[in-house]
RNA sequence: GAUGGCGUAGUUCAGCAGGUCAGAGCACCGGAUUGUCAAUCCGGAAGUCGGCGGUUCAAGCCCGCCCGUCAUCGCCA
């Protein structure tokens, strides 16, 4: 049997000096022990915060004795009495520093082994490292701070919705498997040798279908799964806040997010979000910011170079705009202290070919004219690319032509984004933008057939109704994507409720009628039965707490999160199972014959 | 699948034309210490320099392959 311990009646982060004189008991980890000997200092700390605990000299010999054993992040209780410092001790970096606890009993609760990293911001620890021993990684102040701040933001969020009308509704994730989009986790069923569930990638049908069943607002705060390679910003299971609507346009969905983003940065950073966010088409925002999620904190636009590119006898200029291609162009700003060097223009020719660029060509804006770079080609004409692109002394014009508008774009977005992170411009702040009007559909060439760019359960806009198989290429679809900081942050659309239409959809994605009756013939059967207009969307509560943490990588705020690798070191899976399992389950394992 | 960065005591890092290069802080162990707050002082232990192979009189350092990890591209409707 376990002895009763002291347990505490108030946390490292409660008192102040209006407690002096209240006898307490702690209960933490030791942060930081400072032994002088017969005065003993220990900073305790829980998730609260960090008290300092005096060990007296008038201490008796078993409390200067368990002082004395006390190590790092030994779990321990501390009975004593609250008093005040004097004046000239006061810690004012601590809440708690007016105080301390004058200790007159410590029990050790649990000791400590050496540790694999200091619990401290410090000396943070190599990734692999932390995810390792997560469970110290999360008693870090930083990981400590990430984890409540998700938790008040997913609170914010239900806040928001159960003061409407939305229903939370679960939906299931053992579900069919649909094998187009992203790759499917299967679970082999027992009971069906060879039959398979797959984890959901989103509820997507299912809450189409609650929006046939009349449940005319859903929201779900869902676990979602996607067995494709981890990024910094994506993992194999993710969390988003799903959301249907019923009898919606889009403009209805869009007021609907903006308000639940304004109540939830009111609330968890007392920012207050304007009214409507900025709408760009996916077109404009390619052209001006060369990406689909532009970070909009700074500006450094890309602009249309033909008009004085035309001009010039630099073949990769003139031969892409007579192919149909395009140039287009930045201006890098002049910055005090900030040279444009040759080594630093390579940096972003190799940024923007990564992108499919074939170069980056540029040139300087110099006393009045043009200088260095593809400026020869420009003999004659310097006046004019001076007055198209408006560069001043000190700029810096960076040039990319491809015959692909789009790696054009996104080429010239790559420089873009080096040139605000390298600059220093990208202002403080959140900046939301809807994208919209987005592309239905996408050629793609390995398969030699056409495909949902978003999904094929997305409306095409009305005009196009006519010409979706005749030019599948140019139909806009009822799509939108909140982008917040240049991250994609939520992605929704108006919903196909037609069964013919919804066919037309995976007939042009090559789905015949055999095959989309097979996997989505309940989706089909549903709409026979008068389904509502519907449409919906699915912000990341992973990527909206990483943003408002201020953090590059989701991991920083999931407890336990896989790596890049796919892996989780701390539990080290995925890893093999018992055969008795796999017999159970009527699977045998092949050995890769590849190689 | 591809490209790049990183891999040196428990940990964070330093190390260099290839030759006192096996080093420092923190942690750990032992001791001292009455007001600290990343306490301080003295002492100690601790490393197959990611692995294998190669070049060389000599490799932590150069070369090749491999492994791990991070970032990015592909991929992610």
């Amino acid at each position: 049997m376990e002895e009763a311990f002291m347990q505490r009646t108030v946390t490292c982060g409660d008192l102040r000096a209006a407690d002096e004189g209240k006898s307490v008991i702690l209960n933490g980890w030791v942060h930081r022990d400072r032994n002088h000997g017969a005065l003993h200092f220990i900073n305790l700390r829980d998730r609260y915060g960090l008290t300092q605990i005096v060990v007296d000299d008038d201490a008796d010999e078993n409390l200067q004795k368990a002082a004395s054993e006390l190590k790092l992040e030994y779990c321990i209780a501390v009975k004593g009495t609250v008093r005040r410092r004097p004046d000239d001790m006061i810690n004012h970096d601590m809440p708690t520093g007016e105080i301390e606890v004058k200790a007159e009993k410590i029990e050790i609760l649990s000791k400590c082994d050496v540790l694999p990293f200091m619990i401290d911001e410090e000396n943070s620890a190599r990734e692999d490292l932390r995810l390792r021993y997560r469970y110290l990684d999360l008693r870090t102040n930083g990981m400590q701070k990430r984890i409540a701040l998700r938790h008040e933001i997913v609170k914010a969020i239900r806040e928001y919705f159960y003061k409407t009308d939305f229903l939370e509704i679960e939906t299931p994730t053992l579900i069919r498997s649909t094998p187009e989009g992203a790759r499917d986790f299967l679970v082999p069923s027992r009971i069906y040798p060879g039959k398979f569930f797959a984890l959901p990638q989103s509820p997507q049908l299912y809450k189409q279908l609650l929006m046939v069943s009349g449940f005319d607002k859903y929201f779900q705060i869902a676990r979602c799964y996607r067995d494709e390679d981890p990024r910094g910003d994506r993992q194999l299971e993710f969390t988003q806040l799903d959301i249907e609507m019923s009898y919606v346009k889009r403009d209805d969905v869009l007021a609907l997010m903006e308000d639940l983003f304004g109540s939830v940065f009111r609330s968890v950073l007392s920012i207050e979000l304007p009214a409507h966010f900025r709408r760009l088409s996916y077109h404009d925002a390619m052209n001006t910011y060369g990406s689909d999620k532009p970070d909009l904190r700074f500006g450094i636009e890309i602009h249309d170079a033909a008009s004085f590119a035309s001009l010039s006898t630099f073949n990769a200029f003139t031969e892409t705009l007579s192919e149909g291609g395009y140039v287009k162009y930045i201006v890098a700003p002049h910055k005090d202290g900030f040279d444009y060097t040759r080594k630093y223009l390579a940096e972003l020719e190799s940024a923007a070919k990564i992108y499919g660029a074939h170069g980056l060509a540029w040139m300087k804006a110099e006393n009045g004219s043009i200088s260095g770079g593809v400026s020869k080609f420009f003999q004659g004409n310097e006046a004019k690319v001076l007055e198209e692109t408006g560069a001043k002394d000190g700029d810096v014009i960076l040039l990319v032509a491809h015959k692909d508008w789009k790696k054009c774009c996104t080429s010239m977005g790559a420089v873009r984004s080096r040139l605000g992170a390298d600059l220093g411009v990208i202002k403080p702040g959140y900046e939301f933008c809807w994208i919209i009007d987005f592309p239905l559909f996408e050629y793609n060439e390995d398969e030699g057939h056409w495909e949902a760019a978003h999904h094929m359960f997305s409306m095409p806009q009305a005009e196009y109704l006519d010409t979706l198989e005749s030019d599948p290429g140019s139909v806009k679809g009822d799509l939108y994507d909140l982008v917040l900081n240049g991250y994609e942050l939520a992605s929704g659309s108006i919903r196909i409720h037609d069964v013919e239409l919804q066919k037309r959809i995976f007939r042009i994605c090559n789905i015949p009628d055999e095959v989309s009756m097979e996997r989505f013939g309940f989706l089909l059967d549903a709409f026979r039965f008068s389904p509502p207009p519907h449409g919906g969307i699915a912000p990341g509560i992973d990527r909206l707490c990483m943003i408002i943490a201020g953090e590059s990588s989701i991991k920083e705020v999931i407890a336990f999160p896989k790596n890049t690798a796919a892996l989780s070191p701390m539990d080290d899976c995925p890893s093999p199972v018992d055969p008795k399992q796999l017999e159970e389950l009527h699977i045998s394992i092949v050995e890769d014959s590849k190689e």
